[in-house]
DNA sequence: TGAACATATGATAATATATTCATATGAAAA
DNA sequence: TTTTCATATGAATATATTATCATATGTTCA
């Protein structure tokens, strides 16, 4: 392996296709889809997600919090319930793009 | 659980998300991405793919099968080479998707 | 034909990932 | 202020994934 530092497949870094492809892993585990997909015609709280996706609670929050911290979902508290919602205009392309190619 | 065959997220099966996360798997792991960079600009055969992404010969042929299962890139023989390409037009625009989430 | 080159493949071992269970935290309502 | 509802979190287990090694397959050329 060459040095980390000087690696660079043309402009890209290393590093830059690493956080491409942790980016891509939030779109390649189908209960995070789902939740995002739920999530394309406005935010919901937790446990409407959980009806949608029909997941249990603690695999349906313990994915959000990887797309959060990934940057695809924010969320807000509104009295007991947390509510979550898109935070990325790209979720809605990428995910459009998939489709398009399965279809065919 | 209900049942597998009406289960149903707005218009999408249970089947064609997993075929989307099945899709978006090929974009996660780094090496599969580096190959898929790396054929941006044209077609290379294995030998040309090692060297550029800097990986053995066999871990880049085991990628390449699975690029080529899920109909991202596609293969023909040229003497004692095998030439891969892309094979399908959204790829280029998924990874710039990505590629601008991330420059946010 | 056999040596050299290019790629593919199977098995294995190391690692990463997802779900579940139990429980903690935090807000609202009785 | 205790109970109930909503969500988050840590640990453990089960499963999936990846790179490596050894070797097989297929092609060219001497």
């Amino acid at each position: 392996m060459r040095d980390r530092e000087d690696y660079m497949l043309k402009g890209l870094s290393e590093e830059e296709l690493l956080e491409l492809a942790d980016l891509f892993k939030m779109f390649s585990d189908s209960t995070r889809i789902k939740i995002l997909y739920d999530l394309f015609d406005g935010e919901k709280n937790v446990t409407e997600i959980c009806e949608d996706i029909d997941m249990n609670q603690s695999a349906v929050s313990h994915q959000l919090r990887a797309l959060k911290t990934a940057k695809l979902v924010k969320s807000r508290r509104e009295g007991k319930s947390i509510v979550y919602a898109l935070d990325d205009d790209h979720v809605k392309t990428i995910i459009a793009m998939g489709k398009e190619h399965i279809e065919e």
